[in-house]
DNA sequence: TATTGTTATACTCTATAACTATA
DNA sequence: TATAGTTATAGAGTATAACAATA
């Protein structure tokens, strides 16, 4: 998917086009830089819940990334299957899995950060003075705005 | 999908989440917005095209909101049987559909992008200052460069 | 032979409902 | 009975391949 090539401002111009467009493009770029390490963009989005707090259950990981529980399954599957993440009933309330980073899946991670971090500096070279950090700041601001109407 | 409940800048920071939670948040407050107009914002997305240039043919129109040919065929299918738009074959080549607004297309158009603007603005109310302009012009640079690595 | 629009098909992503095992 | 994880299934959205009409 390409982008923009005779649109004019009536249409690029749309919040709605924009974002999406971003993200496709920043997404395409950290899938891509992401392969060797044999993660993608939504799996490193798990790594680094679990990497950011105590060890938690499915459901837990699930409800911090606005990811259905059922959806959860399939990408533990896959990390676990990989040995980045372990499974491990909850001794206590043998219902819940407590999903850890493995040893191996520590150091996945600390790479796939690593190049995600190079993938983003590189997407907002372009952007002049502080206008990077504002970006990210009114991104920040927006998201954790509660929008009405819903 | 609500959104960060207790997560820290170590996920919610990250980019990516902040483009694509960004992203859906505004196209489902479009959504609704748009609703009772009987268009979705994917199907402004055609109608800011066909406003903004000569008519063009249903490839053209595809190509330049860089969706696949086959999916613009049922987006033209649904505006032309809400008498939005209408198809015509071109005189000099038969195989191409000239696609136009019809006067109800119009209306529905002008009344659609009144809206989309109104929605908008709610959505950048939370930044400060010239943010939200700092936020429109920055996806703007970002998605008309040309992101190599491709 | 190439191109526009179309249809049929498949693949991804995600959500809903129902099942199991625990509590 | 309620909850965590799982499975099966279905619904969007999108892409690929093949076909008809036209050039």
């Amino acid at each position: 998917m390409s982008n923009s090539l005779g649109l004019g401002r009536e249409v690029t111009g749309s919040l709605g086009y924009l974002l999406k467009h971003a993200h496709l493009e920043l997404d395409a770029l950290m899938t891509r830089a992401l392969e060797p390490l044999g993660v993608d963009p939504r799996s490193l989005g798990v790594l680094r819940v679990l990497a950011s707090r105590e060890p938690t259950s499915q459901q837990e990981v699930a409800q911090l990334l606005s990811v259905d529980r059922t959806t959860m399954v399939a990408l533990i599957d896959s990390l676990e299957r990989q040995g980045i993440v372990s499974r491990t009933p909850l001794p206590g309330d043998r219902r819940r899995n407590v999903v850890e980073l493995t040893t191996a899946g520590l150091d996945v991670f600390a790479r796939a950060e690593a190049a995600s971090h190079a993938v983003e500096h590189e997407f907002v070279a372009p952007l002049a003075g502080r206008d990077a950090t504002v970006l990210r700041e009114a991104l920040h601001t927006i998201v954790t705005t509660d929008h009405p109407d819903a």
